[in-house]
DNA sequence: CTAGGTGCAAAAGGTTTGCGGTTAA
DNA sequence: TTAACCGCAAACCTTTTGCACCTAG
């Protein structure tokens, strides 16, 4: 009895995309991977630097796109800030904090949906959603920083 | 028995913001509410160009900026797009049409909030909440438009 | 061998800013 | 009278693109 196979793996997305395995695009990949967080394209290309020195930003522009089209990555714009990218696949929006300018993942509650708050109109088809709140998070709430910015 | 007074005049926000009556903030802020849909600030640039033919883009854009930030008007980001302006004030997400590129207002169903479907942090205090979606609208979902892109 | 990818530099696109002049209050 | 506001042009910042070279398959 097969469990349902959770996520696709790099190397088979790839590979089904018809794309190469080169070492920018899986540098830029495992830079995402390594730390759970949500850097912009500049903050990944400073990481991927390090083991990569030669690759340019519009590289990391470039496989950040295609990682996104190919659905391995998420791009996130929140309030015409830079882009930032998120390992998380599952379905969540995103908690950006004034305080510490963190970003945190919010997790849908289970068996919830947004068509559950939303009146869409008759017919309207959803194809995707781009959902961010502004506030503070956990940690600032409780001990506010000492005014950034 | 006083009714709740439902959204300030734009007098009276002006006012009480210690900001000027100018006839260009007047004409950015009718030019918006006179149709209620979602342009970007070049499309109000022009629309107001026919009454105040001096106006600069500069000017609609500091003016769009000024009543976002005494919540006469709504700015709408989504994904890297020209930010829109949005007349309704009332909670509310919005759809981009992928078909004919046009904005619908989607209202919260009653009695719902955003904290009914997501698992915010204990602590979280929210304050804003950006929340789009892509797809088509009734009409382009019923009947396809030709391919615009 | 060759289409897809890369690096570089330049361009694009939307928005913001600096500044001298104008005007509402 | 004077701070807020305006128009203009230049600056900004993020992202995209053109092009010559490179390389995975």
């Amino acid at each position: 009895m097969a469990k349902k196979p959770p996520l696709k793996s790099y190397d088979e997305t790839i590979s089904e995309n018809g794309l190469r395995f080169t070492d920018q695009r899986r540098a830029v990949y495992d830079a995402l991977m390594d730390q759970q967080d949500h850097p912009t394209a500049v903050e990944l290309f400073i990481r991927v630097k390090g083991k990569a020195p030669s690759i340019s930003l519009a590289t990391v522009y470039n496989c950040l796109e295609t990682l996104t089209e190919c659905g391995l990555v998420q791009t996130i714009n929140h309030e015409r800030e830079s882009a930032r990218y998120c390992p998380n696949l599952s379905e969540h929006a995103h908690l950006f904090c004034s305080g510490c300018g963190g970003v945190t993942d919010i997790p849908l509650r289970s068996k919830k949906r947004a068509q559950d708050i939303w009146e869409f109109p008759d017919n309207a088809a959803i194809t995707h959603h781009e959902i961010s709140f502004r506030g503070l998070c956990p940690k600032c709430a409780v001990t506010p920083p000492p005014l950034t910015k």
